[in-house]
DNA sequence: AACGCGGGGGT
DNA sequence: ACCCCAGCGTT
């Protein structure tokens, strides 16, 4: 593999992304951690708000970790941004402010893995340190006949030893990069455009019919099943919040009053449920069912249903004891909340 | 080594 | 319906 012929096809080919006009290590951060497991295009207008809301580490550090996971809402896996943000307060605090510059240091902040670390060193600081993620592992794969496994110890260093030996002579930001656009661009897991590809009378895929096999296959994830029953407690000019605090999804973010069961139930059952294991001794009714959604995520599927629920006291006296946090309707989009909710918010106070 | 963690887009 | 995306932390 040439790599004076990768490095010209990226020079004529790579997109105008906003972090590559900038050599800025905390730029080129976040904007690695935002691309985690996320389509650039997507990414894009995400990392636009959330640099001119936090142009660098100081503002980010001090800002709260909710005003942090507003404007990390909708992009999903919201560990990315409370690791983010407490790796600013780590910067801030142990690093004087000044971003670490070598892949050791790099590495240990919180949400920095072997990637991570590795794109940023090289790129913003030309270590040379190799960038291996999916991108990577397809190109290699075809392109060497890579059988590996990418999620094995040994598969890894494989990966990582053959873009250590590419990049042996070239500009490690540069060649990383190039690679990852090159796998993005033309080498894609479907339909690659292999006619027209500079590397196919080389490729091993490509000449021996195997590029529909490599990369290997992850393994499947099962997805299960999940059943929130949610209440939309209002009250005089308000409703009420409660922040998920568990090892879970969507920790700390934001939802209305949650029930969940291990199957279906109907809105008497419920009733009955409520009233002995939760709501003891306080009186109320569940009125009628607001919204309804089968929520998809690759790796459960939940089915939400959000009930009106009336109660007789007044039930800002309990919310405290429940944790429960009362707040207006307009002061909604100041908390952090996963589409799901934001989608019945939306449904059940501007459109009924 | 296996699993949990979101949501969107392409086919 | 299935696959994948500039992966990481925990178990």
């Amino acid at each position: 593999m040439k790599i004076e012929k990768l490095l010209n096809w990226y020079h004529e080919n790579k997109r105008d992304l906003p972090w590559r006009r900038t050599k800025n290590p905390y730029f080129i951060w976040i904007s690695e951690i935002i691309c985690q497991q996320t389509s650039v295009a997507n990414a894009i207008p995400y990392y636009n708000r959330f640099v001119e809301k936090f142009p660098d580490v100081f503002s980010l550090a001090e800002a709260s970790e909710r005003d942090v996971l507003v404007l990390w809402q909708g992009l999903g896996y919201y560990s990315r941004a409370r690791n983010l943000h407490q790796s600013a307060q780590i910067i801030v605090n142990q690093f004087q402010g000044e971003f670490p510059t070598q892949y050791q240091e790099i590495l240990q902040l919180k949400g920095v893995g072997e990637y991570t670390a590795g794109a940023v060193a090289s790129i913003a600081f030309d270590e040379k340190q190799p960038a291996v993620d999916g991108n990577v592992i397809r190109v290699l794969s075809r392109i060497f006949g890579m059988f590996e496994s990418a999620v094995t110890a040994s598969g890894k260093k494989a990966f990582k030893n053959k873009v250590m030996d590419l990049m042996k002579n070239t500009k490690p930001g540069d060649f990383n990069q190039a690679l990852m656009e090159f796998g993005a661009l033309q080498c894609t897991p479907q339909n690659p455009l292999c006619e027209n590809c500079i590397f196919n009378l080389e490729c091993y895929a490509f000449q021996n019919r195997a590029v529909a096999d490599l990369p290997l296959k992850k393994k499947k994830i099962s997805v299960k099943n999940r059943y929130f029953n949610y209440f939309v407690i209002e009250h005089t000019g308000g409703i009420l919040l409660k922040k998920r605090e568990e090892n879970n999804i969507w920790k700390n973010l934001y939802e209305f009053p949650l029930f969940e069961t291990d199957e279906l139930i109907d809105i008497s059952a419920l009733q009955t449920l409520l009233q002995s294991k939760i709501l003891k001794k306080i009186p109320f009714i569940l009125s009628e069912r607001l919204y309804y959604k089968k929520h998809k995520l690759s790796h459960q599927t939940i089915h939400a249903d959000f009930y009106g629920i009336i109660i007789i006291t007044d039930i800002t006296k309990h919310a405290e004891k429940y944790g429960f946090l009362s707040i207006s309707i307009p002061q909604f989009v100041q908390y952090p909340v996963s589409e799901l909710i934001k989608t019945a918010f939306q449904t059940i106070f501007y459109e009924k």
